[in-house]
DNA sequence: ACATGCGATGGTGGCGTAAT
DNA sequence: ATTACGCCACCATCGCATGT
């Protein structure tokens, strides 16, 4: 252990201001001034309360060590991956964003239970509504509504943008756009109005036209059938119910 | 303009534990 | 039980870059 005068000089080392300044404006029985070396009645209660403090709450299991940062660590590695910044993390859990910064970079090797606490209760969904995260999975949603027939210009006034095109970055997207597209995809796709492969469609309609059905009662039973009665390779979702529905109907 | 991520610096004092 | 002290977590605040 080291002695008074070893610790004052290792403090001041570390370019810190020397206990004994610390403890100059503070009053009487303050720790701090105990710590500066003042053995007064006062003091000595002081730091006598505070361990028998200490003492007690760690016999009431609210002991709060150091543990390894390893696991809080590759928690907050996760969560950066998944886009939950140090900013993010550090409004949500009350911890300074220095102190997350060391924790990542690996520059504290230590750090107190009740912190660790904190940061494993953090899940990647407590994104912020700015943050950005990879863009390629909302493209995606993208792509499978230009698939299904909606425009770029429907997606965009979807969405609640104004310009005649679609404004969203390839690379990276806000988590609030990310979601927008999220919920629209959902919406659009439950819709009859997307459209989709007409292949087991047409199946359908060539069984109910070999059973005998005249075009004329397959299109009273079914709105909006060509009367053709040949499918375009793509149609609309509600038209492939209804003739899911109306071959269900007539071969039962 | 605003929100967010990244990176850095200087400073404070709470904590566990060895010694008495 | 009390005294004494070393360790280092944690804080406050800044600047810069980038995307929306």
């Amino acid at each position: 252990m080291l002695t008074g005068t070893q610790h004052r000089s290792a403090i001041e080392a570390r370019g810190l201001r020397p206990i004994g300044e610390l403890a100059r404006n503070r009053p009487q029985g303050d720790r701090l001034r105990y710590m500066a070396g003042c053995r007064c009645p006062a003091c000595r209660g002081a730091n006598t309360a505070y361990e028998r403090m200490r003492a007690k709450a760690r016999k009431a299991g609210e002991a709060n060590p150091f543990v390894p940062a390893d696991a809080a660590r590759a928690h907050i590695q996760a969560l950066a991956a998944a886009g939950v910044g140090r900013r993010t993390l550090s409004i949500a859990t009350d911890i300074t964003e220095a102190t997350l910064w060391a924790i990542k970079r690996g520059e504290r090797a230590n750090l107190r239970r009740a912190t660790e606490k904190k940061i494993l209760a953090m899940r990647a969904d407590l994104l912020a509504d700015g943050a950005l995260v990879d863009a390629a999975p909302t493209w995606a949603l993208i792509d499978a509504l230009l698939k299904a027939g909606f425009t770029k210009k429907a997606i965009a006034r979807g969405l609640g943008q104004q310009g005649s095109g679609l404004q969203l970055s390839r690379t990276r997207v806000t988590v609030r756009n990310a979601e927008k597209v999220r919920r629209l995809h959902d919406k659009l796709m439950a819709t009859a109005e997307r459209l989709v492969d007409a292949t087991p469609s047409a199946a359908l309609l060539q069984e109910l036209l070999d059973e005998g059905y005249l075009p004329q009662r397959l299109q009273r039973e079914i709105d909006g059938l060509p009367e053709s009665m040949t499918l375009p390779k793509k149609i609309r979702a509600g038209l492939a119910d209804q003739i899911a529905e109306a071959h269900r109907r007539l071969t039962q």
